[in-house]
RNA sequence: GGUGAGGUGGAUGAGUGGCUGAAAUCAACGGUUUGCUAAACCGUCGUAGGGCCUUAAAGCUCUACCGAGGGUUCGAAUCCCUCCCUCACCGCCA
C-alpha cells in the first residue's frame, strides 16, 4: 500500500505514475486527500474532546479522594456532555479511517522510472537473450509425449486423484524435480540466502501483507474452516516472517529462500497454454526474498536478476529477459523482470522467474521496518524472485535435451540427479 | 477435542479500578573511567496519529495502543463478554 505522506507531497508525481501502470482510477488520489483532509479534522476533535474528558475525570478523582461529592457529581455531568459531543466524532472518524483505506488499498505502486509504457505483453522490453536454441532431432516431440513415453509424470492420474492442472511425478521424473529443488536451494544459500521451510498455508493477515488480499481472493485455494489460504507463492509466509518486525540496519538486506509448492486456482485459463506443464494449479517453486535498505533496493534488483539469470545458464538453457511495461505488471510491484526459456519443441518462450521490487509497497502493509542512524523507523524494500519454479525448467530440460538415447541432462544437474541421461 | 493456567515494552517480569504508557532486572545504544574485546559508573532506551512552533530538524503538547474486538465505569493493563494465541495435562495421531 502506498504510504500517504507519498500521495500528499508528491500528488503530481503519483498521478503521472499511476498513468504509467494504467490505472483506471486516478481520481482516487484526490478522493484519498480529502478523506485524509476529513480524517485529520476529526482527529483533531476527538482528541481534544477526549483530552478535556481525560482531565475531568481525574478531577473527579481528586475530589472524591476528598470527600467532595457534590462538586464530584457536578463533573460527572460534565464528562456524560462531553461525551454525547465525542460519539458522533468517534462514529465519523471510524467511517472515515475505513474509507480512506479501503480506497488506499485499491491503488497499486507507483512503477519505478526504468518501467516502459505500453499495455500488453507486446509491450515489454527486452533486456537481453541468452544461450542458443538447440537443433532438435527430427522426431523431437513437446515434453507431454516424453514424459509419457519416458514415464516421468502421469497427468491423467493427477486427474483421478484431484483434478485437472495436479500433475504426479514419478520414477525419475519424481527424482528430477527433487534434484532440481536441491540444486535450486544449494545455489542461493551460496549465495548468501538463508533457507527456510514455511507452512505451505496463511492466515489472512499474511495474504494481505504481501498483496494478495483483499480483491484477490479467487486467485488462492481458502480453507474456509479454518480460514487459510494455500500460498500461491512463497514470497508470501517467506516475506510475512518479518511481519510486524523493527530491524536493525546493519541486519540489512535480509536474503531468504525457500522450497515450497504452489498452488493457483487460475481461473479463466484454457486451451494450448495449458497443455503438459506449461501451467498447473499446483507447481512447485524456489523462491527467493530480500528486504533491502531503500537506498540499496535497486542494486538487490539487479544482483536477482544476475543471480538467477547465472542460475539458468547453468541448466543450458535458451533464455530472454524482459522489463515488464507498466500494463503488464503485477499491482505490488515497482518493477519487474520476467524470465522466459525457450521450450524447442513447442516453440515457445515460457515465464519461469519473476524478479520484481516492491520498494516499500508490501513493508507497508506489513509494517517491516528498520531503524535508520537518527533511530527513526522506515520501511524496508521488500523484493523477490523465482529461483526457479520448475514445471517450465523441466519441460525445456526434456524438450531442449532429447536425444535418440533419452533425455541429456545439463552437467550441473547430473551430480543431484546422480546421473547424465534419463 | 477436553480440562486448567496464562497472554504487559527487545527479553524476563511487577502491576486487581485513578498517583501506571507502565516498576525492576537483563539486553541494546551513547558516554566516563580503569594501561588491554572484562568490570564499574552516568545517561538514553516502545509504536502510531494529531496540534503548536520551525524553511527543516529539534522542541513542546495532546490522543490511541498492555493478544484482538466489544461492554461496565466519571475513570480500565486491572472488572465482564466474545474471539485468537501460548503453555501444561488428558484424548487422538504421523
Amino acid at each position: 500500500m502506498l504510504q500517504l505522506a507519498v500521495l500528499r507531497n508528491n500528488t503530481e508525481l503519483v498521478r503521472e505514475r499511476l498513468a504509467v501502470k494504467n490505472f483506471a482510477e486516478i481520481s482516487l488520489v484526490d478522493d484519498i486527500i480529502s478523506l485524509d483532509d476529513e480524517r485529520k479534522k476529526l482527529t483533531f476533535q476527538f482528541d481534544e474532546t477526549k483530552a478535556k474528558i481525560n482531565a475531568t475525570s481525574k478531577e473527579i478523582g481528586m475530589l472524591m479522594g476528598k470527600g467532595q461529592k457534590e462538586e464530584a457529581e457536578t463533573k460527572k455531568k460534565d464528562v456524560e456532555n462531553l461525551k454525547n459531543n465525542l460519539s458522533p466524532i468517534q462514529q465519523q472518524l471510524d467511517s472515515v479511517e475505513k474509507q480512506l483505506n479501503d480506497l488506499l488499498v485499491r491503488l497499486p505502486n507507483l512503477p519505478s522510472e526504468k518501467v516502459p509504457l505500453g499495455k500488453t505483453p507486446a509491450d515489454n522490453e527486452m533486456v537481453r537473450t541468452g544461450g542458443s536454441k538447440p537443433e532438435l532431432p527430427p522426431q523431437a516431440v513437446p515434453h507431454w509425449d516424453l514424459a509419457k513415453k519416458l514415464d516421468l509424470i502421469d497427468f491423467e492420474l493427477g486427474n483421478k486423484i484431484t483434478g485437472s492442472g495436479f500433475p504426479v511425478y514419478k520414477n525419475k521424473g519424481a527424482k528430477l524435480q527433487r534434484a532440481l529443488i536441491q540444486y535450486f536451494l544449494d545455489y542461493n544459500t551460496a549465495a548468501g540466502y538463508m533457507e527456510y521451510m514455511p507452512p505451505h498455508m496463511v492466515n489472512a493477515a499474511s495474504a494481505y501483507g504481501t498483496g494478495q488480499l483483499p480483491d484477490k481472493e479467487g486467485q488462492m485455494y481458502h480453507a474456509t474452516e479454518d480460514d487459510f489460504y494455500l500460498i500461491p507463492t512463497a514470497e508470501v509466509p517467506v516475506t510475512n516472517i518479518y511481519r510486524d518486525e523493527i530491524l536493525k540496519e546493519a541486519d540489512l538486506p535480509i536474503k531468504m529462500t525457500a522450497y515450497t509448492p504452489c498452488f493457483r486456482r487460475e481461473a479463466g485459463s484454457y486451451g494450448k497454454d495449458v497443455r503438459g506443464l506449461n501451467r498447473l494449479h499446483q507447481f512447485d517453486k524456489v523462491e527467493i526474498v530480500q528486504l533491502a535498505h531503500p537506498s540499496k533496493s535497486y542494486e538487490a534488483l539487479e544482483e536477482m536478476v544476475e543471480h538467477v539469470e547465472k542460475l539458468i545458464q547453468s541448466l543450458g538453457l535458451p533464455y530472454r529477459i524482459l522489463r515488464l511495461c507498466g500494463g503488464d505488471m503485477s499491482f505490488t510491484s515497482a518493477l519487474t523482470y520476467d524470465f522466459e526459456v525457450y521450450s524447442a519443441a513447442q516453440d515457445k518462450w515460457l515465464e519461469v522467474s519473476s524478479v520484481s521490487n516492491f520498494e516499500a509497497f508490501q513493508a507497508n502493509r506489513m509494517k517491516i521496518r528498520f531503524k535508520d542512524e537518527k533511530g527513526k523507523p522506515q520501511l524496508v524494500h521488500s523484493l523477490n524472485g523465482s529461483s526457479l519454479a520448475l514445471p517450465r525448467i523441466l519441460a525445456c530440460l526434456l524438450e531442449n535435451n532429447q536425444t535418440e538415447n533419452g533425455i541429456l541432462l545439463p552437467p550441473s544437474l547430473q551430480p543431484y540427479f546422480g546421473g547424465e541421461m534419463i
